[in-house]
DNA sequence: CTGAAAGCGCTTACAG
DNA sequence: CTGAAAGCGCTTACAG
């Protein structure tokens, strides 16, 4: 392994200071009245000998990183991968990297992420936060880091966010069923009071209640398996006189709805009609294919990165914190057909 | 925001030098005979004032940035979203952080990526190689840095890695399509020759030459998009007599497969029997359910993480390159019931 | 236009 | 047992 270049190095290859190169590589020669030739000579001489700067001790004198950190609830599950997917691009045309990790939704692994992030300088944050999370974000703020939260927000912290017009995709499918003619319409959410749910959860019952219909919930927990949560699924149809249309408040609940639907032989749809909030790859494959509330996803994530690229440049002079709300698409397929 | 603590600060307080508090918080304390008194002294003081040393500052002095690059053929594939959540879990639990990225399975962008990866200082490297990056793979072992290939590996360049046996995965498959009597076995895989795809397909070959079978080939681009791929297969299946088998070599491929016979209105499995290479969580649902040949992801994940750990650890003293292939596990479901 | 020098916050060989 | 000092490789205010 050859030893690394430094930029004492090609200074001295140079007969010049390392100040003169320094200012060259960053840009700053202009305001300095560095003359043409020196400039063009120090950058051939660069591309030449190949010199990278260290970035670690770049990093260290000016305290930039350029890294970002993204925290999603989970990284396998197909949404939060999607949306990495498209923050990472985004990133790195702008010269950041990505550290990313899961939350898996829990707030004591949330808090010691967001501690090692801080240990490593990242310099901004994106987050989709676990409930109890609160007062890490607020510290997180207070201490004038770049934070941009994430398919949820809190109430009581004043932050950035983008998020999906929740309420009204909600209420939007909810309506669609109706007025496709079903009156016993249920409701499958996770066990969970984050801002998505409950949104979801309201423009579901808002929907109901213009029609004076009566609301039908079950709760799953986050952390079951599919097993588990279709075995919950088969008991809830069973004990609830078979509901003719079921809502599920994700994509994986909407998975182990189907499941549960197989397992008691139940027609899609023509015993029950179904409809998955987030749609998936499969939804358009699968026979029937599954009525979906599709999530802008591409839109989100440049959302979320612009905001983050916003607080980091200083010469933008945007305004925050910025709260995005988005709008979904309601993708109308086979499950919903009478 | 308050001013961040140094170890100076800490040392300051405690009138003792900054040598004594960063041999007792590296633990080298006992080898310096430093007193049992003052080593406790300084550990409570930092866990008081809540000291954390600055990870730069440290990474520079030491050449460790703790930090493993993780580059995946696309984040976003289900089966790389749960090796990368895997591997996450590992890595921080032995003290590393994941940089990760997706290489498209694009030479030239993952050239760029290892060349940043290489400014950032990353420890080591966890890389599904695209086809073409051979000599940078090679360049990176030349220089010392410790890599562990993933998913594939190349003939010439002699590194750790770890995959699967994909010729023996395969092999068995097909043989299993034979043996429930099935004779026109067709084979869907991606126009690629990297390692992986190559063993799949002598896998396939060999297998129908034991019975003395005809091989029926369809290579589908990488890059194509869902409906295209369906485009492909539904024109292929129309072509080729409709074969009685067909075997995906990846789960995507599988899906796509899945949409062309739907829009044939062919059965599945009464009219063509399908087997995915990769499982899927949907699999398991869909209905009809999915045979799928299932990498174990978790030991893939482990494997991968481990030897790269111990090549990051001089102690161990471990032998390298290691290379593990790994057994799939072949699940039957009903799309090949008879 | 250009360079010497201090500083970022650590680690560690060395001297006592 | 402990501390002063040099070094990791950059940036940048300052002086000329």
């Amino acid at each position: 392994m050859t030893k690394k270049l430094s930029i004492r190095d090609i200074a001295g290859e140079l007969n010049i200071s390392k100040t003169t190169v320094s200012l060259i590589l960053n840009g700053k020669a202009k305001e300095n009245r560095i003359s043409d030739v020196l400039i063009e000579r120090v950058v051939n001489h660069v591309e030449r000998r190949d010199y990278k700067p260290n970035q670690l001790a770049k990093s260290l004198s000016t305290g930039k990183t350029m890294i970002i950190g993204l925290m999603v609830e989970k990284i396998s599950d197909y949404f939060f991968a999607q949306v990495a997917y498209h923050i990472e691009e985004l990133a790195y045309q702008n010269g950041y990297k990505i550290i990313y990790c899961s939350t898996d939704n829990d707030a004591h692994k949330t808090r010691e992420l967001i501690n090692l992030f801080r240990e490593r300088h990242v310099d901004g944050y994106i987050i989709t936060p676990p409930a109890g999370i609160e007062q890490d974000i607020q510290a997180l703020i207070d201490d004038g880091l770049p934070v941009v939260l994430f398919d949820r927000y809190f109430e009581e912290v004043n932050s950035s966010y983008v998020i999906l017009d929740n309420y009204k995709a909600s209420f939007d499918a909810v309506m669609y069923l109706i007025n496709s003619g079903h009156e016993n319409i249920a409701f499958v959410e996770l066990d969970s009071d984050q801002s998505q749910m409950l949104d979801r959860r309201k423009g579901y019952l808002d929907a109901l209640a213009v029609k004076g219909l009566k609301p039908l919930l079950l709760k799953i927990p986050f952390s079951s398996t599919m097993d588990q949560k279709a075995a919950r699924l088969v008991n809830f149809i069973r004990n609830n006189n078979q509901p003719e249309a079921i809502f599920f408040a994700t994509n994986y609940l909407a998975f182990s709805g189907i499941k549960a639907l197989n397992q008691l032989n139940l027609n899609i749809p023509g015993d029950v009609a179904i409809v998955a909030f987030d749609d998936h790859q499969v939804f358009d494959i699968y026979a029937p294919t599954i009525t979906a509330v599709a999530q802008p996803i591409s839109e989100l994530a440049s959302q979320s990165i612009r905001i983050l690229l916003d607080m980091l440049d200083p010469k933008k002079n945007a305004q925050f914190p910025q709260k995005i709300v988005v709008q979904s698409a309601f993708i109308v397929r086979d499950s919903t057909k009478k």
